[in-house]
DNA sequence: CCTACCGATCGGTAGG
DNA sequence: CCTACCGATCGGTAGG
């Protein structure tokens, strides 16, 4: 194997090593797959490192602390649920804002299942020294102002009925994270929610059922739809 | 101060440690603290026997290991929530389906604010080696049945629309299920849930839009409630 | 980027 | 119920 070529120089460590340049990212991918498969507590810069190939000191070149990677780790997840959401609406430009509020509900419980590590830092109640990751904080807000404009369009539009805008957001955005949260803490039949397709009729059914209401008709009594 | 009476047992350990039999119980209220306050990392057996003023080898005489410590907190958690919902119900007894629905779900984020400790083990994704636990699957079974007897119960009355039982409770439970943790985990504006009378107008109203729909009624363009 | 080290904490066991 | 111990893991730093 080593015989052919000259001046072999023989990779060092593992083949999973990261020996490019961007051990940053790659120290976050790691950090993605142990929260993914054991939660908050399976976390740890040391395990991270050991995944990427790298002594438990190296992380120290790229985040100051424990915390910084989470703080990292958070914005991105941000960034990653804002442009899944709004991968679903562009999916449906144009229609109705009902329409386009279930699309929303659709890519928030995908990202949480699909990147149940972002997820879970994101929303798992993790305190950050305060004022220290400006862009974090920025980061949320945007993801938050997908939801709360469709939303507040909603109301003004007449579509939705109406109210303080932050109340109605926070009703729809309760029933998805529910959902979401229920799906990766396997607290759902797992035979419910196996497949990417399963999980949007599921959350598009709930969120339309949001609309809709759970209440039958007054007038038409128990015969609808 | 020792000077005066015959025979004096000077009480061994501080003041706050449980010397009395139930050494079990204060280990389960240790392990609440714990977790309500650092959420599941900060559980260790350890920890919950120095707060109970114990060694750290006394909890295994109580529990063989941390998983039926973490047992034996969610089995308590089920017990307990099941407990909420019914005292809310009890409090509507004989009252329109969809307002005791409300009850419950009120009863359900009352819980989850007021046991967060409880709330995250049961929730928490822990995994149990299977089968090791029957009664803590019977008393989540029975928690369950609360909602879903309910909602069963509206369907068959016609108060709640025509569907399945299980879709409906899904979605009644994600709802209230994603506020409790939205809660807990901070990402709610603290000042909106400061108060049980805050957090019980909240529920109630997320509930009522549930039943009632976010969209506008057709035929009465944006006026009513 | 590394090795080597620090003090702390963990779950669990031995042995009394 | 205790002390004493095990091996493992943690975050973080020194020093190169």
């Amino acid at each position: 194997m080593l015989s052919r070529g000259m001046s072999i120089r023989v990779t060092r460590k593992r083949a999973d090593a990261y020996q490019h340049g961007d051990l940053r990212h790659a120290l976050i991918q790691a950090g993605l797959k142990l929260l993914a498969e054991g939660g908050l507590s399976a976390l740890s810069l040391r395990a991270a490192a050991q995944l990427a190939g790298v002594s438990h000191a190296a992380p120290y070149r790229h985040f100051r602390d424990k915390e910084a990677l989470v703080a990292a780790i958070a914005e991105e997840g941000f960034r990653l649920l804002t442009r899944r959401m709004q991968d679903e609406l562009a999916a449906c430009a144009g229609a109705d804002v009902l329409v386009r509020v279930r699309a929303a509900g659709v890519g928030y419980v995908a990202f949480a299942v699909e990147h149940a590590g972002h997820f879970r830092v994101i929303f798992g109640g993790a305190e950050y020294t305060p004022g220290c990751y400006p862009t974090l904080d920025e980061a949320g807000g945007e993801a938050y102002r997908v939801l709360r404009d469709l939303v507040s369009e909603g109301i003004t539009s007449g579509r939705l009925r109406p109210g303080d805008p932050d109340e109605l957001s926070l009703a729809a955005w309760s029933m998805v994270h529910g959902l979401g949260m229920l799906i990766i803490d396997r607290n759902v039949p797992p035979a419910l929610v196996a497949t990417a397709a399963q999980r949007r009729a599921l959350a598009e059914g709930m969120t339309r059922l949001l609309e809709e209401g759970l209440a039958a008709k007054p007038g038409r009594p128990g015969r609808e739809r």
